[in-house]
DNA sequence: TTCATTAGTTCGGGATATTAGAACTAATGA
DNA sequence: TCATTAGTTCTAATATCCCGAACTAATGAA
């Protein structure tokens, strides 16, 4: 059996959808690394997330996280040597910008409640 | 065999997740549904939104829809005589208000573009 | 007091999506 | 060349979504 590796799909910025964006982050995971991929100085590479809110995830699960949100148009993935490297797309921020930061507020703001 | 009709469960305040939130609105019936019953003067009862985006739907469907709506928190829904009266909870304002807002107004604007 | 009507729910099945282990690719560096 | 590392793909099990059919529960008319 042979696997092909596609290259990863960004999707342009006239093919995002507010439904899209939501369903991305209906899980508290795709949440929380789209919220660290926000806040953080520099972009991130996927195994820096293997563990999240003390849960270790398979890699095979988290390699779809990023998918669902690179497919979402939420981040880009960059291929630098073995690794991919994440950043969130700034240019969502004239479109859905306003809409993203609400979300990561309400969402900070639960995590600290809990 | 026989089916039982349990009263509609709504979550309390305390329950309500901005996980739960983001998967109901997650879906194009379902941010219509709710932007309609936020902007409405007064409750709706479900079958106004048989056709809803010049598509109709079966109400099995849109039971379904009413249900993840409610269960999610964003809805109240009560019987009055053979009818389901839905309305927006208000009490949401405080912990989710500008994220919802921003939500509804977002998906208002990509309504435009399209 | 039936009985038809109306509004919505539940059930059940097929289709679709999610999860995670195992096997893989692709790049690197020794 | 070959081991290592980072991530992807495959696959099968599980869960979720969708919708037609059969149902409940309330009402109002005969």
């Amino acid at each position: 059996m042979i696997l092909i590796m596609r290259t990863p799909y960004h999707p342009n910025i006239e093919e995002i959808t507010v439904e899209g964006i939501l369903h991305a982050f209906s899980d508290p995971v795709r949440i929380e690394i789209y919220a660290d991929l926000a806040t953080a100085e520099c972009a991130k590479n996927c195994s820096t997330f293997l563990t999240i809110q003390k849960r270790v995830l398979p890699k095979s699960t988290l390699s779809q996280h990023f998918r669902i949100l690179r497919e979402a148009g939420l981040i880009r993935s960059e291929r630098k040597g073995v690794e991919l490297i994440n950043s969130t797309r700034c240019e969502l921020k004239e479109r859905f910008g306003p809409m993203i930061l609400a979300i990561i507020e309400a969402y900070a703001k639960q995590q600290k409640d809990v």
